[in-house]
DNA sequence: TTGTAAGCGTTATCAC
DNA sequence: GTGATAACGCTTACAA
């Protein structure tokens, strides 16, 4: 049956100690001496009644709830499809489980963004919250930093006195379409990951744009698409960049979900990838090396920049001190067969995910 | 600064009236009579003061925390890759968010289970659960229902007595694999989804096998092979399949992200997919349309599916009528390139997502 | 070393 | 209609 809940009050009485000690002896506090007799005594008694603690109380006295909320501001259909958000829960899972913490997630459609998350923390449902994807123009976060509450940012916003854990996007994408132009392409069209209100697709399109200036190669912007983070995104823009009849052979598509639609475009209209066009995508999403070709890509620890994250807001929950950090992580240029040049024939795929 | 909180004590002293009257506005109580003056201020005062409840103590005093959780029994590394994970996010996060509700996500490993959710449930931090992808043998659940805690399973069990929302995943195998042999097909491989520990893949092979047997063809072990949620699996096992040098001409993979891991080793090798070997697999994630070929497969109405589950979770939650029931989605046979038959040619990634 | 008692911020049951 | 007053189950000074 559905009988009663034990309480620690239950715990106590069959234990013959006061309610204090148990909660004492169950959350190890260590500024008190409790002999090691009552302290047995007190965990065998707990667990053969089968207590375990109830959170909303727990949180209520200990003004913690043990809790930290993962905010995405996405619309919710791109939840379905975005790889990358995947290995942001991934990590995220981990680290959590890691620190016997649970997890609250909450998606926020880019408009009303603050609102949302701001009553998530004001209810004090969660001991801090990890960010990611926001616009430039959120200005939300201004005010959670201002009520202190602990915040980290996956990603960046230039504006912001807050904790971030971002790549060099810039860089990164400099680096890909570099590799583009040394390939000899002097043509090279763009489709961003998203619109350009958020961050990253701004500065990734700013890297394009700088490989291209110091190559000497003019910008075009009847050559540019902005993308919206799924794959149908990628497909459209590239029949949009395709039926334009501005010329191109190589493209630096800022999201490997998006560069999956954007090659199908290509493919369909019997374009061969890399023969007629050659393609770099970005993020290094682990499906990449399982299409068809294998894509080369900007390589993005995601997991990793997550579990940074996490760790960060923890110290900051624990020691309260959210002074700002910007952590930036390295990428890398993954070289597969989306743009000819094959590398070595058989490494690929090949070593455990594990 | 971070001010301290603004209570219901504070709006009821502000509004000059008790808290019990502030409780009742805000809830909308409606078995009190209050006037609509009283009302209006109460509410004013509340924005006023940006009064958001204390979440912990309202579920402290309402024995309600307003969450329900998720819980994924799925190694970590599996969310990375698992498109049919997001779609049931996806779900869960639309219908959780239409009720108001919260979500907190669990992942499990699939060895000790039972242990991690049914802590979720017995601290009350959360008012019940969706349990998606749990194994054949896992025990938990009885031990949940036994303590009337709500929980409906994506997916299904055959031995217990609890909501589930599922396909017909044996009939929809058989649906798949008889595709494959009306194109003339007499070598028919299977690589399944996952472990048959889980419900759902050995179901889906048991389908496979009624529909060879019933096609007179006789059922060969050395053609099956198991996946394991990932594309990685689907990659090794086709080519376990391929060095066995039992010959094959199609293969039905119950799962698309397995599949294109087994579609990826095919094509490394210059197999061409569908000249040398058809295939079709099992999901319709978002991505399958644009696979190169488009992947023939089978629909399930994920979305749908979790959506469903939700609601009657949220049902079960305020009825407390637990009392179980099998409601089971329909499923179909989405032709597109990966088996040879090339459908209608242009109506192909037209229809928009939303 | 252990126990007493005062909150924590709501909700909900009563009288008024 | 509205306002005291108990719960709710736990943490944590402080006292013994």
């Amino acid at each position: 049956m559905s009988g009663k809940r034990v309480t620690s009050q239950d715990v106590a009485k069959a234990a013959g100690v006061s309610r204090t000690t148990v909660s004492m002896v169950l959350n190890n506090v260590k500024s008190v001496q409790i002999s090691d007799e009552t302290r047995q005594l007190v965990i065998k008694t707990a667990d053969d009644l089968g207590y375990v603690p109830n959170a909303a109380a727990q949180a209520l006295a200990s003004q913690r709830s043990q809790t930290i909320g993962l905010v995405m501001a996405r619309q919710s259909h791109h939840i379905i499809a975005d790889a990358f958000l995947n290995m942001i829960l991934d990590g995220m899972l981990r680290s959590v489980h890691k620190h016997g913490l649970r997890l609250m997630i909450e998606i926020v459609e880019p408009k009303h963004q603050q609102e949302t998350y701001m009553h998530l923390a004001r209810s004090k449902h969660i001991d801090g919250l990890i960010l990611a994807g926001v616009r430039q123009d959120d200005e939300g976060i201004d005010t959670l930093i201002r009520e202190g509450i602990p915040v980290v940012l996956i990603g960046s916003l230039p504006e912001s006195k807050i904790c971030t854990v971002d790549v060099d996007n810039r860089a990164a994408a400099y680096m890909a379409t570099a590799h583009l132009i040394h390939l000899g392409h002097k043509q090279v069209a763009c489709i961003t990951n998203a619109s350009l209100e958020f961050a990253a697709p701004a500065q990734r399109l700013e890297g394009y744009r700088q490989a291209l200036a110091s190559a000497g190669l003019p910008y075009d912007e009847r050559l540019v698409r902005c993308g919206d983070y799924d794959i149908q995104s990628g497909y459209w823009q590239m029949n949009s960049l395709l039926e334009s009849g501005v010329a191109f052979r190589a493209v630096f598509v800022a999201s490997d979900v998006v560069a999956l639609g954007a090659i199908s475009a290509l493919q369909e209209r019997g374009l061969s990838v890399p023969r007629d066009v050659a393609v770099v995508g970005f993020d290094d999403v682990p499906m990449t090396r399982f299409m068809n070709p294998p894509l080369t890509t900007i390589n993005v620890p995601a997991q990793q920049m997550t579990e940074l994250a996490c760790e960060t807001l923890i110290s900051q929950i624990s020691s309260g001190d959210l002074s700002p950090r910007r952590l930036v992580m390295p990428t890398e240029l993954v070289v597969r067969e989306s743009c000819g040049a094959k590398p070595e024939s058989m490494s690929r795929k090949s070593n455990p995910t594990s």
